[in-house]
DNA sequence: GAACTATTTGGCAGTTTAGCCAAATAGTTG
DNA sequence: CAACTATTTGGCTAAACTGCCAAATAGTTC
C-alpha cells in the first residue's frame, strides 16, 4: 500500500524517461548487439555528434549503458540488457489498439 | 539490421516518455490493483485534479492506460499489465549501481 | 431547468529538453 | 610540441512539459 509518491517512483521515472526518445531507442537497440564508438552510433543517426555524446551521456546518467574508453575512442555498451525485453511489451499496446477493447479489465473488489 | 530510427522507435519511445514522470508511474501502481476513478487517485496524489486528470489523458494517449465512463464518475484501468514488470528490470539498474562494474559486456565481434 | 458533482479543456508562467554550433578536452602521431 | 582525431561541454533558440487556475462540458438530482 504505497498511497504515496516516493523515491522509488522518481528514480525509475528518470529511467523511462531516458527511454523516451526515438534516437536513445535506436542507440539502446544498436548497442544491444554489441559495443559500439561514438563515432560509429554517429554515422548511424542523422545528428551532430555533440547530440548523439549527450544522449548517450543521457543514457549513461540513467545506468542503462555505461562507457569504457579505448585510445581515442569510447565505446558504449548495454548495462541493463533486460530492458530490451519491454519492446516486446510494448508491441501488446499496438496489438491491443488494433484488435481493440475486449481486454481483461480487473473488477473492483 | 535497423540502422535507423524508425516509426516503431517513435510509437515505442511515446509509452516510455509516458513512463517518465514519478506521478504517472504512482498512477500506474495504483490502478495495477483495479480501476479507479479521477476523483479517488486525486485523493492520493497531492495536485489539482486537472493536473490529475492531464496525466491520466497522456497516458491513454499513449495506450496504457483505459477508461470508461459510469455516471458521473470516470475510472480508468491498466490496459498494459505487463508494463508493471518493467519495474523488476529497473531494479536491476539499481543494484548494477551498487554492486558495481563487474557486469557482462558484449566483446566487438 | 437550476444547482450540484465529476471531469476535461484552455491558457498561462516557469522549467526542462533537443539539437545545432563553437570551443574545450583527451589522446595519438609525426 | 604541432597537427590531428574523437568526444565532451557550454551556450543558445525553439519546442515540449508541468502544474495551477478558470472556464467549459457531461451527467445527476431536485
Amino acid at each position: 500500500m504505497p498511497s504515496q509518491i516516493r523515491g522509488e517512483h522518481r528514480s525509475r521515472s528518470k529511467v523511462f524517461k531516458a527511454l523516451g526518445h526515438p534516437t536513445r531507442l535506436f542507440l539502446l537497440e544498436e548497442l544491444s548487439r554489441g559495443e559500439r564508438c561514438v563515432c560509429e552510433l554517429r554515422d548511424m543517426v542523422h545528428a551532430d555528434i555533440s547530440t548523439v555524446s549527450k544522449h548517450l551521456s543521457l543514457l549513461k546518467e540513467a545506468g542503462v549503458v555505461s562507457d569504457r574508453k579505448e585510445g581515442l575512442k569510447v565505446f558504449y555498451s548495454l548495462r541493463i540488457p533486460c530492458v530490451m525485453k519491454f519492446f516486446d511489451c510494448l508491441d501488446e499496446v499496438e496489438r491491443a489498439s488494433a484488435s481493440c477493447c475486449a481486454s481483461s479489465r480487473k473488477p473492483r473488489p
